[in-house]
DNA sequence: CCTTGAGCTTCCAGTAACTGGAAGCATTAT
DNA sequence: ATAATGCTTCCAGTTACTGGAAGCTCAAGG
């Protein structure tokens, strides 16, 4: 398929998609008439990308995650020590946007009105994980 | 406060709180040396922005996030919509994260040997909430 | 009191990750 | 046949930092 409909498979722009095949995330195979040309499996490589980009991690995480299925001479051992300290980057990321979700619900609910200049959340805000 | 200070407590380094300064998402005190004062709200503040920004909202996202309970003179009704708003897009961030959770938990405990290059995790790159 | 070093200031340049636009070839629609 | 749409590359601009230089300030040691 061309770059347009993988572009509306995986939700990202046909431009973050070339960007991506430049610095060598993935390469598309080429049609006879020089347009490139994206497998499913393809679309899958990019979904996942546009999914763990938007969640916070930099284009080489995205490229270790990418590689944690993609690179078939990499040691058993290895995959799952990048994994798992993935995992728990990814725990920590699942807890920070709980406390998120519970503050602007709390805010919602409980400061409603007009008592908000001191309003009680402000003093939720550090929470939990709070580097010292 | 000193700025280094603001830095360990926050998380952000002080560059990054100069910038935030900078395209005015929060302005500190000056003590009388032109030395940059924080208090813990200041500090409280910047803490929700490391949080925000590396939860993958951009920077306007979260001048309106902090905006929701920072600004005295915003409709109650507004605060409630933009927070709605925010609210799905978070529990959207967690289903997310948790399917990329799932999916590296099950690499790491079913695909840890020599059956990789066609690891079934493959299969469930696109996941839920794929575009069409 | 003087110095030395760490920490603060501003300013300017560079990087990461896109994003927009121009110029040109390919395909599809009328 | 022609016009619109989509693809190509290339180059420039944007966002969100990040590093480094030059200089001022402050706490500690001699």
């Amino acid at each position: 398929m061309n770059i347009g409909t993988a572009s509306v498979k995986s939700g990202l722009p046909p431009k973050t998609i070339r960007y991506y095949e430049e610095i060598g995330l993935l390469k598309a195979d080429r049609a006879g008439n020089g347009y490139r040309d994206y497998s499913m499996s393809d679309v899958h490589r990019l979904r996942f990308l546009q999914r763990s980009r938007s969640l916070g991690f930099s284009v080489e995480e995205c490229r270790q995650l990418l590689s944690l299925y993609g690179d078939k001479e990499r040691e058993s051992a290895d995959v799952k020590a990048i994994a798992e300290v993935k995992l728990a980057e990814i725990d920590r990321k699942i807890a920070e946007l709980a406390s998120l979700r519970e503050m602007l619900n709390h805010l919602v609910r409980a400061c409603n009105g007009d008592e908000r200049p001191d309003c009680p959340i402000i003093d939720g805000l550090a929470g939990s994980g709070t580097p010292q």
